[in-house]
DNA sequence: GTCTATAGTGCGATAGAC
DNA sequence: GTCTATCGCACTATAGAC
């Protein structure tokens, strides 16, 4: 286990607070006293309470462009696209699951450049997994059923998938991701 | 249209702000502000924050409770009960997406007796829900996976509905039911 | 790198006049 | 039913000592 330095050490109990209560009802004091210092000296390693909810967003965001890009250019057929996207959301999701309910809850509090940026990358995801579906469809391995509401319905399952494993005593992964392509691909698959 | 008394006005406006902005974003300020009150008057009609969030967020919650009950004792097939549960779903989300926006974001701010009611109302829901599945598996009307997969997969499609029908310009509501019905419930029909 | 002290702001809520 | 005025408190953030 690696020693963090003090401003990751910061940014992990940050994301554990404000995973519990949100970002507008964890203060700096909540957040030091956590840490059994003094509100004040944070500010030796942050600059503002907003680079703690930027920083933490924005990570997790470029982990699932980069995942994203990958399988986007992979040769391959686009229902095993999908299988690898439900992988990617299943692996992001189980060890970062405090970081994924900041990015759903709390993306809303971020302000101006960094604001724009995580609904630029959210917008470039979706059209991705628009895009996919499309080609299955014209490729006829996905059934002709609208495509917003096939990427919906597999985008919502996919996003909260966090909030159910942490409720409900961390499955294996494995079978986890076998009943989840099962449940999420069976019934689109031609 | 029917004219509002002062508070239902003054829950309707306070729902739309607090959809925006989430519950701890939204003062007592901003809400007087936007119906060109001041904060003071607002207590006339109100005993205190609080009974703004829980009026609405329990008043949703029972209308799911009253939905589901009904479902549940229908003399049919567990296919048939969770057709309509997403009938339910949908006609709920697109008359109150902003209720529906507070019950999913800010259950969490609830306090004390109004937390214990929400929570309560919401097990229930989820627990019939899971036993229309398994009933569905015993009968061989419905796919034998992981029950939990399948109740964890519907219900945070219906759940986060309301995001999506306003994002994206509001499909019809016949059309809407008929692909999601298809969609959800297709991958797992035996 | 942490502390004390504090500036400056905004919050929820109440008292009492009209 | 709305107002002005205000209380008491919590917040983010900074200055400067150690």
């Amino acid at each position: 286990m690696k020693v963090l330095n003090r401003k990751s050490e910061i940014l992990k109990v940050a994301k554990d607070l404000i995973t519990e209560k949100g970002y507008n009802a964890v203060s700096m004091r909540d957040l030091a006293k956590a840490l059994d210092i003094k509100a004040a000296s944070l500010y030796n390693h942050i600059a503002n309470k907003q680079e703690i909810l930027s920083t933490i967003i924005l990570e997790i965001a470029e982990a699932f462009t980069v995942g994203m890009t990958q399988i986007f250019n992979e040769e391959t057929t686009s229902i095993n696209k999908l299988q690898d996207l439900i992988g990617l959301h299943i692996d992001i999701s189980i060890n970062n699951s405090g970081a994924m309910a900041m990015m759903h809850n709390d993306w809303k509090h971020l302000e101006a450049d960094e604001l724009i940026r995580f609904v630029t990358l959210r917008n470039a995801y979706e059209n991705n997994f628009r895009t996919i579906i499309k080609q299955g469809i014209n490729q006829g391995e996905i059934i002709n059923k609208n495509p917003e509401v096939i990427v919906f319905s597999m985008l919502s399952t996919l996003q909260t998938m966090y909030l159910w494993y942490e409720k409900r005593g961390k499955m294996d992964v494995n079978i986890l991701k076998t009943d989840m392509v099962s449940v999420l691909l069976d019934g689109i698959r031609t």
